[in-house]
Order: structure tokens, then sequence, then C-alpha cells
DNA sequence: CCTTGACCTTCCCGTGACTGGAACCCTTAT
DNA sequence: ATAAGGGTTCCAGTCACGGGAAGGTCAAGG
């Protein structure tokens, strides 16, 4: 399979697959003229890495979940833990998130919005 | 006022202050000794820009809210406008980081977490 | 007067995870 | 012969800083 074939089936950029390559998260093989040759077992991996950054595990993480997942004698509690801890920060940055919305959408309530330059929102912005 | 007062009132680290004079947020005097010397309207400006940034907005959307600020004849609209597509980013990550917790805690849940190498959350990943 | 320590300065590199673009090679069809 | 549509490498840029080096400045204490 050349980088097209499955960019399109791992649904990933190509430049995503050969940044994946530098990076060392798939050796595919190479072909005598030089294209990237990938197996079954690359598009397979490409598609994990996918849907786990998809999940928003950082790279490092999915670096971690790959090598678990390639070992036969891995303990799911080493990718549970994995798994709790990005889970733990995803609800941190939803409730940063949301803090910011609640400020914000009762700035953006408060404000007339007309051609007028009186603005709670920078007064909000102020102090 | 030197850049370490400034930075204690407007809850900014120095390398960030000495960043936004970079890139023309501020524009502190300079003293005989070459050091900054930040007037109250600059620790005003600051402090602005550390609450615009605490409520995530780019730099950019900064940059319009500061001259907005100092605009005694701009249209409360063109703020609230601002204002409004950034809390609409601002939905679109929550709703994107909920999707994500929503699957992981499912998966997370599922997953004994034990010594067994059987896993529901690399399966998840798989496809 | 000298030193110490807390400031301040500039400069350059690194971050995460790509993305864009240039310049060039390979293959296939017309 | 050429054009289109793959592929390749390499370099630079993104965003908003942070780390750290190498050095200048200032006020207090001995």
């Amino acid at each position: 399979m050349n980088i097209g074939d499955v960019s399109a089936r791992a649904g990933l950029p190509a430049k995503t697959i050969r940044y994946y390559e530098d990076i060392g998260l798939v050796t595919p093989q190479r072909a005598a003229n030089g294209y990237r040759e990938f197996r079954e077992s690359d598009a397979h991996k490409l598609a994990f890495l996918g849907n786990a950054r998809g999940l928003g595990f950082s790279i490092q993480d999915c670096r971690a979940l790959l090598t678990l997942w390639e070992d036969r004698s891995r303990a799911s509690g080493d990718v549970r833990q994995i798994a709790k801890d990005h889970l733990a920060e995803i609800e941190t940055k939803i409730a940063g998130l949301q803090a910011m919305r609640a400020t914000l959408s009762e700035l953006v309530q408060a404000c007339a919005g007309d051609d007028r330059p009186d603005c709670p929102i920078l007064k909000g912005l102020e102090g």
C-alpha cells in the first residue's frame, strides 16, 4: 500500500503519517523506487493512532498505548491508568472552558452590542 | 514601575510581558539603564490582557479588543461580535471534549483494569 | 570599597503536533 | 512527448510563550 491508500483508510493526512514515521510510531518498508510500502499491520496501527488521537491522547500516550496494544502480556490496568489520567485532564479542561463560557456569556448578554461605545464586556475585562 | 512590579500587579510572568512588548501589545518606555519603565496605563493594559487571555481570547483577539478599548468612539457591537465568536469557539471545544469524555469514560468503565491483558479500551481504539 | 543577592537585559532554542510550500522524482495514460 | 497525479525530501511556520545562558544594574550590609 502506498501512503495515499493508507491515508484514505486511516483517515489521516499523508503529512501526518510521514510525521508519525519521523517520530518512530510507524516504520513502513520502502519499495525500490523509494516509496513507502505499508502493510496491513501498519494500516491497523495508523487507524489505532487516529482513533487514539481523536480521543485526545497525546503522542506520548499514543506511544505507550501502542506498546501495550502490541504486548500480549500487558496488564489492562496499565491501559486503564493512562485512559483515566487522560480522562481527568479532559475533565479539567472542560471545567476551565465552562468557567470561561459562564463569564463570557454573562458579559455578552449584558452588552447591548449597538453603535454606542458603552460596553460591559470591556468593563469586565478591565478588572 | 519595573517589570517585576507590573508582573506582580497584572499577574503575568515577566517573560510574557516582554513577549507582549515584542509583538507590540505594550510599549513601555526605557530608563537610562535600559530597564523597561511601565506607567499606570501600561499596567492597566497588561491587566486587561491578562483577563482577556484568561478568558481564552487569542492574542489576535486581544489586539482587536485593546484597540476597541482605547477607541472612545467604538461601537459596542464590534466588541460583542468578537466575544460572541469566541464564545462559539469555546462551545465547540466543550462539545468536542464532552464527546471524548463520553467515549473515554465508557471505555474506562468497561475495562477491568487488572493484571489480565484483555482490554476493552484497546479494543475500542482498534476500530 | 567590596561583595552578595535580587533584579534587569538580550539572545537563542524548544515546545506539540502537525501544516504549507518548494523543488524534485516516478508512473501511467494519452 | 507530455501532462496529470501520485510520491519523495527538506525547510519554515504555527501559537504563546518558557528555559536557560551570559551579562549589566542596584541597594544593602560588612
